[in-house]
DNA sequence: GATGAATGAGTATTCATTCAT
DNA sequence: GATGAATGAATACTCATTCAT
């Protein structure tokens, strides 16, 4: 099966949890050692024997706690988004709170930014979209359209949009950012740093929801 | 080799070109085979014998034309490639005339979409990054200069932009353009046709460049 | 059948004798091509298309004369043997003809060292007898026999053996003769030239018989 | 890969040494069973999967063990020499310890033919330089060149030769010896048996050097 | 007769996963 | 709980050979 992809719901969730402490040791450190290797070697490549090996921990082991070698892409990503999710609350939480919307952007792109920059090839194992299970997959979806309400509600201020149109320009907006985001991360621009790109981006934005 | 991500130029060029008709239409089949088994399966799952059945083709015809999996990737590349310019090239023609960048960016929105609604899980097999060779990647990488370029020039008219940032602008213009189509294509939205999304993109890119 | 060794007799024998001139000259084409190729990749590597493609003929063509790829090696070692009895032959009638075996011996040795020389690789996958059919190979036998006879004759003179101990010592001789040649050939001796061994051979067996 | 020859060194360390008790085992019955299949069937047609099977293990388990089928003949090679310089060794001894070539001569040969009878077509499979890779081809050549050392060494008691005379002739002893073992052991000779043979190299070898 | 396109059985090899110890 | 030996289905790819044109 060295191909399964995990579109559907087989399989995903660990096995137990892992009570004791030193369990949850060997969980990080495979976790971790998952990381590092689909960072490096993409996702066919990263067997689940390297990723036991590199968390120093025997393959029988690393079953005990992920039934699969997509289960951990799942874990992964989970604890991905839940970072992402950590670094974008506050400038949310800030619009929430009726702050412009303005001023909260650049600190949401740059949020944006800090987000992929982290191990940019395991983002892209993580979100080619393939590879993800449906469940999470719509977890995903989910968090998106949070986003998008969040910022439709940001934009409502403007009284001359419908309510239907606001809430495409925000999707439009967090695609834009996101985006953006992702292929400049992936692919740096020679001879621009990327807090000039971000700078840019957050200028398109407010461009257009100006 | 399930696993080969086709980043070096090695048995990537077509074996043999086909002199007699009937190994061009085995060519062919084996093409439109490969473009139909990765739309639908995804790069890892389309294995060369699937290909080659579907192709109504003994595995041996397809290595006599395309040494590696790779090899078919890379020529449906080429091709769609070479579909996609003939869309876009009567506009970039347009803005080369001196036409109004205003008036002819909806038409480039609307050739990108039309460039990315053909096949877009082969499109995604295409051109996630990873997979393709490096010298395909150069060619793709040079088509994006040169968009910019003509771009950027079509944004020179603006005199109060330094030559640097015309260029950066055009880049974001670019890769905008490309960013949200390819999202939008991939996952469209809900309750939004893709006119609608095309008449949006087109907004966002005027106010930036406006 | 990528692996057929031909150890026994089906399809080796020449489709049809080419009686038109110019189905002599593909033949020819074929052998010439056939021991150049295999000379050089030895009998794994050298495949029939490339056999036919160095001969600047159709692979149908090839396969129109020779029924199996072990057929063109079968061609060749028959070509090959009977161009080393040619060049043994004289010496043999001398000693048929009663000429001292010591006069003769030298020029023996050399005819051998001669055999050998010319295409050792060639050489090396014609005789590795694990390859040959079984109908070859007991030529090859009963060539070695012919030998053993004439060298038995030639040491007769000697009434102190008996005609038992005479044909094992021929048999000796020969075989040691074959031997030390194909070995020296095949991977000579640094810093001892080839004609060097042979007066050494010479003299081995000249003791032994002496 | 039917075709491979391991002219290099690359996949053909044992990719795990076996640490515990069954996995040595499984170990044994691979190179056990690779030693029987190469015999009966020559290398071509050793598939590792014909090996695995007679080992009564899985692909996978072989694989585990030897990264190619060729690390499978190395090892066996590997071992066939140790096995080989354990019966040789004490003869080699008695030469280094002055005694005299006469006496130490026929158990010499002895010894080489012991060596080739176990199992004469693994052996011509080992030792087939095309097959093997450098770096035991060079071990083989430093082994040959040990013997000839020995030998000479043991010639030079005659003084009428000079240095590099009693090299050669040292090296063509070695090569005698060995050739007209393995010859007559792979075809034994009709109506001789092998302690004749032996006995007649002796001879000869012994005219030779006396 | 010649061509070369097509065939497909066969090969080495990988890697996610299981399970006896 | 942990280990790591064992599994085997699955994959890319080759090449001797056939046969329609």
């Amino acid at each position: 099966m060295s191909d399964t992809r995990a579109t559907d719901d087989l399989q995903l969730v660990p096995r137990k949890t892992a009570k004791q402490a030193r369990a949850q040791l060997t969980v990080e450190a495979i976790l971790e050692a998952g990381a590092q290797v689909f960072e490096r070697l993409g996702y066919a490549s990263a067997t689940t024997n390297r990723i036991a090996e590199r968390a120093g921990v025997s393959i029988g082991s690393l079953y005990q706690y992920f039934p699969s070698k997509d289960a951990i892409l799942v874990a992964l990503a989970r604890r991905h988004l839940e970072e992402g999710m950590t670094l974008l609350a506050p400038q949310l939480q800030r619009l929430g709170d009726g702050e412009a919307w303005d001023t909260v952007l650049p600190d949401v792109v740059d949020a944006m930014v800090a987000m992929h920059a982290v191990a940019p090839m395991l983002h892209r194992c993580l979100f080619e979209e393939t590879r993800l299970p449906k469940g999470l997959r719509d977890e995903l979806e989910a968090l998106e359209d949070a986003l998008v309400d969040v910022t439709a509600k940001a934009l409502t201020a403007d009284p001359k949009r419908s309510p239907a149109d606001t809430r495409l320009a925000a999707r439009i907006v967090v695609n834009t950012i996101e985006g953006l985001t992702h292929r400049l991360v992936l692919r740096p621009l020679p001879e621009v740093d990327s807090e000039r790109v971000a700078r840019e981006i957050t200028a398109l934005v407010r461009a257009y929801v100006g």
